[in-house]
DNA sequence: CGACTTTGACCGGCGC
DNA sequence: GCGCCGGTCAAAGTCG
C-alpha cells in the first residue's frame, strides 16, 4: 500500500488538521488561480470585439471555467476523503500492531523504517515505536519539538545549506549508514543560549531534496522579527522556512491552523480580478461581500500566522502526492 | 584576526 | 562485553 509509506503515524495524528485546512486552502488557491487565468483569458483584442460576440464568448469562457472549478473542487473532496480513509486505516493498523504485541522497539530499526519514509511527509522518527522507551522518546520529542522541512534544491549543489533566516554554526558532518549523502549538524548561533539544533541531509530517494530536521525551540525572536518582537517562538518557527528554495513539504509539531476552508465554492472568485460584475452560472457562488470577507480572512491568516505558509506548502505537496496516488489508482 | 567550516577523534546508547 | 552507529567535540584549516 503505497500511501501508508508516505505518512508516519505521528504525522497523521499531528498533521491532519493543518493539512486538511491547508489542502482546502490550496484548492481555494487553485480556484483563485483559475479566476486569475480567467481574467487573463478575457484579455481580448478590442479591435475584434463586437458587443454580442464578446458577451457570448465571455459567457462561454465563464461556463468552462466554472465547470473546471467544480471539477477541481470535486477532485479535492475525493482527495480529502482518500486521505481521511488512509489515516483511519493507518490508525487501525497501528492499534492492531500494538494489540498483537508487534513492537518496533529497536531504536535503529525504527529509524531505518523512518528513513524509508523520506519521500513523503513524515514525522518524528519515533512514531512507530510502542514500548516504554519509545514512549519516553516520544514524550521527549514533544518536549523538544522536532520538525522536518523538505527543501528542493539543485541536485548538483553539494552544499547542505537551508536558508531559513536564522544563523547556524556547523559543528559536525557525518555519513550515515542508510544514506550515502552526508548529514550536517548545525547549532543556532544567533543567541548563545539558544538550544535549537538542525540536521540537514539529502533525501536518499531524491537527491535534489534537502531534509532539514529542527530540534528544540528558539529562545529568541526570529532575526528578521527581532525589532518588532513579534517573535512568537512556538516551536520551530515555520515562518523561517526558506524563501530562496522551493519547499515541497514540511511537518511541524507546533500549532496547527484550523481554518475551515473545505466549504464548496470557497475562494471560487476573488474580487478585484475583473469578474465582480459577472454572475457565474455556478450556484455555489457566494455574494461579493462574503467573498470579500473570505479573501480578507485568508489574507489575514497569511499575514498573521507564519505557519500558514508552511501548512500551505505541506498541503500543496500532499496534494501532489495524492494526485499521483489517484493516478495510480 | 576573528568567524566559520572541515574533519578525525571521542563518547554514549543500543543490539547482538 | 564488543562492535556499530549517530551525535558531538575540538583542533586545524579557510575565508573575508
Amino acid at each position: 500500500m503505497p500511501a501508508i509509506d508516505q505518512f508516519s503515524p505521528q504525522s497523521v495524528d499531528s498533521f491532519s488538521i493543518s493539512t486538511k485546512a491547508a489542502a482546502a486552502a490550496a484548492a481555494a488557491m487553485d480556484s483563485t488561480w483559475l479566476d486569475t487565468s480567467l481574467s487573463f483569458g478575457l484579455n481580448v483584442n478590442p479591435h475584434q470585439v463586437t458587443g454580442e460576440s464578446l458577451a457570448g464568448e465571455l459567457v462561454e469562457k465563464l461556463n468552462q471555467m466554472s465547470a473546471e472549478n467544480k471539477k477541481l473542487t470535486q477532485l479535492l473532496t475525493v482527495m480529502c476523503e482518500n486521505y481521511t480513509t488512509l489515516q483511519t486505516q493507518l490508525k487501525d493498523l497501528m492499534s492492531k500492531n500494538n494489540e498483537t504485541g508487534f513492537t518496533v522497539s529497536k531504536k535503529r530499526k525504527a529509524e531505518s523504517m523512518d528513513n524509508n519514509n523520506h519521500n513523503g511527509v513524515s514525522g518524528p522518527t519515533e512514531s512507530t515505536s510502542s514500548d516504554e522507551d519509545s514512549g519516553k522518546r516520544i514524550r521527549e520529542d514533544i518536549k523538544t519539538k522536532i520538525s522536518r522541512v523538505y527543501v528542493r534544491t539543485d541536485a548538483s549543489d553539494t552544499s547542505l545549506v537551508v536558508k531559513d533566516g536564522y544563523q547556524w554554526r556547523k559543528y559536525g558532518q557525518k555519513v550515515t549508514r542508510d544514506n550515502p549523502s552526508p548529514r550536517a549538524y548545525f547549532k543556532c548561533s544567533f543567541a548563545p543560549s539558544c538550544p535549537v539544533k538542525k540536521k540537514v541531509q539529502r533525501s536518499a530517494e531524491d537527491r535534489s531534496v534537502l531534509v532539514a530536521t529542527y530540534e528544540g525551540e528558539h529562545n529568541h525572536p526570529h532575526p528578521s522579527q527581532a525589532e518588532g518582537s513579534l517573535g512568537s517562538s512556538h516551536g520551530v518557527t515555520l515562518g523561517s522556512i526558506p524563501c530562496s528554495a522551493s519547499i515541497i513539504s514540511s511537518y511541524s509539531s507546533g500549532p496547527t491552523i484550523t481554518l475551515d476552508l473545505t466549504q464548496p465554492g470557497l475562494g471560487l472568485t476573488q474580487p478585484g480580478l475583473g469578474n465582480n460584475n459577472v454572475k457565474k452560472p455556478n450556484e455555489e457562488v457566494k455574494s461579493p461581500a462574503f467573498q470579500q470577507f473570505l479573501v480578507e480572512q485568508m489574507a489575514s491568516s497569511l499575514t498573521k500566522d507564519p505557519s500558514f505558509t508552511a501548512a500551505l506548502a505541506a498541503a500543496i505537496s500532499g496534494k501532489i502526492q495524492q494526485n499521483s496516488l489517484v493516478q495510480k489508482w
